[in-house]
DNA sequence: ACAATAACTTACCAAAAGGTAAGTCCACTA
DNA sequence: TAGTGGACTTACCTTTTGGTAAGTTATTGT
């Protein structure tokens, strides 16, 4: 077992898991690595189905993490924008490959996402 | 919304997930993807924690999903091996991918997995 | 004959993860 | 002044996931 921070790891693989596990902190980071648009609602709109709740709940463990970090753009109407560090970009081969594998995956049952991309809106 | 085998998926990358989150999937297939012997007890040997049930479920739900494979070695005495078929070792980039991240990881935080793999067992 | 090993399954239970709905605060717009 | 949008929080509840422990069948080893 490897120890580090009072939390027990298999493996390295097990490591790695423990920052980017859970039903949507893949789908967020790798959603960061691609818009531009980075506010709140921005990425809620590309999250079909997350609750506000969950939305907000992961951003602060992602931010914890130091996966991605927030700055507030203003206090008044309060506005943010949520972007990955370095520690967050250093997934950027992760998401391309899963993208990737899904794509493939997808091709070979028939449904081609590329091209009816706009469908799935 | 993708659709695909009665199930929705938000877009590729969640396609990609649905077949190995979880909190033992990747781990399984990462170890069938190293070592050469692929029993029963040789997995749970090599996962520390799991509990045979967890182990059994996990890669019946994988057979399933046909990222591995099940031979029957012999009936007499109930002996089996398990395999990843093509479809596993396509996810072989991310396995690697992952080991090398926690193992960097490891690394900046002052732990040399390598090294002192010896230690972890 | 008895214990150990292999590959499971089953029943039961606890904890973690996630969903729903509502509420908050503030500012801008009509 | 009423309504809308942005960025949340909170309480409550359900589902999913995972853990424990025991049981099963059959073989090999002592």
């Amino acid at each position: 077992m490897i120890k580090w921070n009072n939390k027990e790891f298999t493996c390295p693989v097990d490591v790695s898991l423990s920052f980017i596990s859970g039903k949507w902190k893949i789908l967020i980071l790798s959603h960061l690595c691609q818009i531009e648009k980075k506010g709140f609602s921005d990425l809620r709109e590309n999250l079909p189905g997350i609750s506000e709740k969950m939305l907000s709940q992961q951003l602060k463990q992602l931010e914890k993490d130091q996966l991605i970090s927030k700055s507030v753009l203003s206090l008044k109407p309060y506005r943010v924008e949520y972007s990955l560090t370095d520690t967050g970009k250093s997934f950027g081969p992760l998401f391309t490959f899963l993208s990737q594998w899904g794509i493939t995956f997808l091709k070979r049952k028939g449904i081609d996402y590329i091209k009816d991309q706009h469908l799935y809106k």
